[in-house]
DNA sequence: ATAACTTCTTAATCTAGGTTAAGTGTTTCC
DNA sequence: GGAAACACTTAACCTAGATTAAGAAGTTAT
């Protein structure tokens, strides 16, 4: 069974006609390991969907450092929301970490979506109102904790995706170099 | 002429009645500087719009430090969003910062309002779809510059708030020490 | 298989920002 | 109007995490 409709059936239930039409709206890809979907200064026409697979995505600072913004495994979406919003040159990379699967859901699909079938705004509202508070708490998580204890609560929340992750990433992803993830790491086998 | 009503019209445009309806669903309450609308544990019930004033946002860390959130002037609104969504105890305080003036709106009749007026639920999700985006680029700013970068962006972003703000409470928001923010403005004068 | 690349580790050294502490304004409010 | 409470400053010292560098271990592609 597709998995974007068990998705969405968890949020608003569609009828069939509507299941339908939402599928109209969208396409499926594969992609290899490590194409690029998104790249800095680029518009993000799409909003991604994994159906299997891991994508993320990342800005690159000033001084050349990659920061991991999100992660996405099947039944997630990912998009640089900036740019998707207001279809101008974003900022963030979108790269597939491990081979997927991917729906993908234009700007102007999804706006025509919307009026067609409400219900699927009711469930872009949801999701959105769900990343918000993610979000939220990820600042407040990086304002109030050390690495150590944003580590753990990464390895609780992600701890699925911990093992398919290189741990480049996740150092980036929790917001320290590689170099002191490893070594926190390493302090952390003592105990 | 009201604020709100105003301010909803930048995003969706609503029949005189479809105003009417809304107004009904809200309550104003005026509220003296200091007053905490929210404490840590407590259900947030209601979704704060500030037409004057200045409200604020923050969390209490294990160590008893404040981190503020958000910040709230007129035309903003104000919430713990992850208790105001669940409706479970949440961890974030609301205090007034300046005297305000307040249009509150209750998680049951946003959600009867969703229905009733389906505009308005367009009007939120574009909202929320706008947090989204500020909230992540703050994300974003933490995790690539400095503190004085930061501070940079935010009296540009905040340009008329700066000046009503308390020095400790913009460099919680920035993420430092009231300390080290004295020091780094100091730092700045020189130049 | 092996050269080339990328990831991970370890260790020495460095620094942005934290902590502690003490002193000087400013509000606030009986 | 004066004492308490709060906001800001300065300075000495401290530390989590960054930087640099160099080697080891995996991956990738030919």
């Amino acid at each position: 069974m597709n998995l974007l409709l068990e998705n969405i059936a968890k949020h608003v239930s569609l009828t069939t006609e509507e299941q339908e039409r939402v599928l109209t709206f969208t396409e499926t890809r594969h992609y290899k390991a490590k194409t690029l979907l998104l790249k800095e200064g680029e518009i993000c026409t799409h909003s991604y969907f994994v159906t299997k697979g891991i994508l993320r995505s990342y800005n690159i600072d000033e001084n050349g450092v990659e920061h991991v913004v999100s992660f996405a495994c099947p039944g997630w979406w990912i998009a640089d929301m900036y740019s998707f919003l207001s279809q101008r040159p974003g900022q963030l990379y979108i790269e597939v970490n491990e081979e997927a699967e991917v729906i993908l859901l234009s700007k102007e699909n999804r706006d025509i979506l919307f009026t067609e079938v409400p219900k699927m705004e009711r469930f872009f509202r949801i999701l959105i109102e769900n990343s918000l508070v993610a979000n939220q708490q990820r600042l407040i998580d990086n304002l109030s904790f050390t690495a150590e204890a944003r580590y753990d609560k990464f390895t609780k929340k992600y701890a699925e995706l911990v093992h398919c992750l290189p741990q480049k990433q996740i150092a980036s992803y929790i917001g320290v170099t590689p170099e002191f993830f490893s070594k926190m790491k390493a302090r952390l086998l003592k105990k």
